[in-house]
DNA sequence: TTTTTCATTACAAACGATTGCATTAAGTGT
DNA sequence: ACACTTAATGCAATCGTTTGTAATGAAAAA
C-alpha cells in the first residue's frame, strides 16, 4: 500500500540500497568500495562502514560482466567414453588439490569439469562462454591430435607428455628419464628380466618405455617384448596380467609399473601367490603418491612432484592469459628407493 | 578511417553481430537460440545455423546476470589454520570427484575453494557474491558452532556427523553404528584389548567411539581408556603412537582405526616391528577407500559409500536451493571384512 | 567582485544478454 | 472494402556493476 517504490523486495542488497541509505549516488558507493581517490575520505569511511554493517557483498556476476574478467580457471579431466568411470586415480586427484591450492594463492577460483573423450571440444565451453579465463587439462591420454586442433591460440595448458608436433603448451615430467631411472635401478638390483606394466598407447607411458629400452641398451640387456604388458594406470587388470605371464612361463625378476597403483596391485598379487617382493621380483612404481610410502613393503617409485607440476601448470596458464609466451616444460624426476626394490643379492656394479 | 562504427574490434562475437549478419534484431536472435515459439521456424533455422557456423557461444556471465542464475555449486574444504597442509586425504579427494560427477549430471559446475578454519565464514563468499547457488562443506571438523551460526537460512549442506543442536543440514554416515560394527567384529575375532585410533574432538570420531563403547558394553568388556589415542585422520603420528603404547607396556590385540590411512600406517608400523597382522593385532579401518583392498594384508574396514554420500549432499542442497525442506541424513555403513582382521584363533560366539 | 581552480559528487552510458510490449504486415471473415 | 485476428519481429527496459564526463560549490587567484 505504501507509495514508496522501495517496497518491492529484492533478493539481495545492492549498491543502490547502500547509496540510498548513505545519501550518495551508486557511483560514489562503487568508488568508495574500491578505494578510489575520487571520493572524500570521510564519505569513503561512512560508506564502507555502512556496507560492512549491512553485510553487503558485491555481485560478482555483474562486476565480471562490466570488467570482463572472472578470476576463474577451469580444470578439465577427460574420461574415456567407452568406459566412463569415476575419477579415482590418486595422482589426478592429488593434482587437482594442488592446482586448487595454487590458484587460490592467486585469488582465482577453480572450476572442475569432466568431458567425455568422444566430445573433447566440449572442454572449451567454460572458456568460450566466458566462465573461465583459461583451461587446464589433466591427462592428455590419447587425445594429442584433438588437443592440437583445439588449443591453438587459446589459453590452455595440459598435463602430459611433450610431443614432437605439439601446438599446445604442456607440462609433464621427464618420462624418458623416469623410465630410465626405474629400469636402471632394477637392473642394478640384479634383475635381468624386467616386466613393463603400462599402456604404451598413452604418450607418457610410451616415453617411459623408451627410457626402459635405453636402460636395457646401456647395460647390454636384450628386453623381452613379451614382458611389456598394456596395463592401464588404474590397474584393474594387474592380477590377471601377472597370472597370464606366469601361466605362459614368461618369468620375470623385476617389474616397472607405470603407476603406483599398478605397483600396489602387483605386490598384492605376487604376495598372494607366495612370490617374494623384492627378492623374487623387485618392483618400482611411478608417481610417488602419498600412499606409496605407507605400503608394505614400501614402494620404490619415480617421484614426480605433483606440487611443482601444479605450480608450473598454473604459471604457464597465466602467461598465456596475459598473452605472454609460455613454453612447454618437463619437470625433473627422481628415483625414490624404498623396500619394494631393495634385494639382498644386489649387484654392486655392472657397467 | 571507416565511417562504419563496427570497426571497433570486440574480443568476442556476440548476439549483436549475429543479428546484424542475419538481418534481424538481437531479440530475435535470443529467441531463436532459445527455441522460442515466437520466432518463425525458417528464421530460427537460419539464425541458429549462422551462430553455429560462426562458432558463437553465448556469454554466460551476461546471461546469468539477467537470469539471476548461475548453475554452479561451491565445494569448500576447510583446512586447519594452525597446520595449513594440502588436502591429501583420499577420502575427501574421492568425495570431491563424486560430487563433481553428480553435479555435472545436473548440468551444474563445481567451484572448489579452501578456507582457513580461523576465517570460516569466508566460505560464504561464493554464495554471497552470487558466484554459486549453494555450498557444500566437506568436513565439519571442529567447526560445528561456527557452522550453526552461519548456515541458518542459507543453502549449505555439510558432510559430517549429525549433532543434537544442529541448525544446518548435514549428510554423514552412521558413525555410531560404524564404530560398533568394527569393534564388535574385533571382539568376535577374540580381541579383548582393542585400541581406538582417532581424534575424539572431531564429532564423527567421537560418535565412532560411542559405538566402540557400546560394543564393549554389549559384550561385557571393560575398555581401557589408555587405549584411546587421538590420532589424526591423516595418520602422521601413527608410528609414534604405536611405539608409545608399546613402550608403556600398554598392550593391545586389536586396533580400530578411524580412517584407512591410519590403518595402513598401523599395519606398516606393526609389520616393521615384527608384530603379525592380524594374528597378534587385528585391524579394522574406516572409509573403504579404493586402496584399502590393494593393501597387503587387505584392510577390513567400515564402508561408507562415498558415491551415495555425494549424491545425498547434492540432492539435499538442491532441495534447499528450491526452498524445499531438506533434512539431515545418515547413510548406512557396512563392515567389509578382509584379511587385516581375520584371525586364525577366532572366537565363534561370545554372547 | 569576478574568474579560475580544485575537490567532490551525480548522471548516464556501457557490459551482453532476456523479455514485456508495441508494431507491422499478412490473413480472415463479413 | 473494411475491421479484426494473428504471426513475426523490433524497441527498450532490465539485471548490478564501473567509469568517463558533466555539474556543483567552495576556495584561491585575479
Amino acid at each position: 500500500m505504501s507509495t514508496d517504490s522501495s517496497t518491492k523486495s529484492r533478493s539481495r542488497l545492492q549498491m543502490q540500497d547502500i547509496a540510498k541509505l548513505a545519501g550518495v549516488s551508486v557511483s560514489t558507493v562503487s568508488r568508495a568500495l574500491n578505494g578510489s581517490s575520487l571520493v572524500n575520505e570521510e564519505t569513503r569511511l561512512r560508506v564502507t562502514a555502512l556496507a560492512k554493517s549491512l553485510n553487503y557483498s558485491i555481485d560478482i556476476g555483474a562486476q565480471n560482466l562490466r570488467l570482463k574478467k572472472n578470476k576463474t580457471i577451469a580444470v578439465v579431466i577427460p574420461f574415456d567414453a567407452a568406459n566412463p568411470q569415476h575419477v579415482s586415480d590418486p595422482f589426478f586427484l592429488t593434482m587437482l588439490g594442488h592446482i586448487a591450492d595454487e590458484l587460490i594463492k592467486f585469488g582465482y577460483y577453480m572450476l572442475v569439469t569432466r568431458v567425455s573423450s568422444d566430445n573433447l571440444n566440449l572442454m572449451l565451453e567454460p572458456y568460450e562462454s566466458g566462465r573461465a579465463e583459461g583451461i587446464i587439462v589433466i591427462g592428455q591420454w590419447k587425445h594429442h591430435d584433438q588437443l592440437n586442433a583445439m588449443a591453438t591460440n587459446k589459453p590452455i595448458v595440459v598435463w602430459g607428455a611433450k610431443m614432437h608436433d605439439q601446438q599446445y603448451v604442456s607440462i609433464g615430467s621427464n618420462n624418458i628419464r623416469g623410465g630410465f631411472l626405474a629400469t636402471e635401478h632394477l637392473i642394478k638390483q640384479n634383475c635381468r628380466r624386467v616386466a613393463f606394466f603400462g599402456n604404451k598407447n598413452l604418450p607418457e607411458v610410451s616415453q617411459r618405455y623408451e627410457g626402459y629400452l635405453m636402460a636395457h641398451k646401456q647395460y647390454g640387456i636384450r628386453p623381452d617384448e613379451r614382458l611389456s604388458i598394456p596395463t592401464p594406470f588404474s590397474a584393474e587388470t594387474v592380477s590377471h596380467d601377472i597370472q597370464n605371464l606366469l601361466s605362459h612361463s614368461i618369468d620375470f625378476d623385476g617389474l616397472f609399473a607405470c603407476s603406483d597403483l599398478i605397483a600396489m596391485r602387483a605386490i598384492g598379487t605376487l604376495q598372494k601367490l607366495d612370490i617374494a617382493v623384492p627378492n623374487e621380483v623387485a618392483i618400482v612404481g611411478y608417481d610417488d603418491i602419498v600412499l606409496a610410502s605407507y605400503f608394505h613393503p614400501a614402494i620404490s617409485t619415480v617421484k614426480q612432484s605433483i606440487e611443482l607440476g601444479a605450480q608450473a601448470l598454473v604459471k604457464s596458464l597465466f602467461s598465456l592469459i596475459n598473452h605472454e609466451i609460455a613454453t612447454s616444460s618437463q619437470l625433473e624426476v627422481s628415483l625414490v628407493v624404498r623396500d619394494s626394490s631393495l634385494r639382498a643379492n644386489k649387484l654392486v656394479s655392472i657397467a
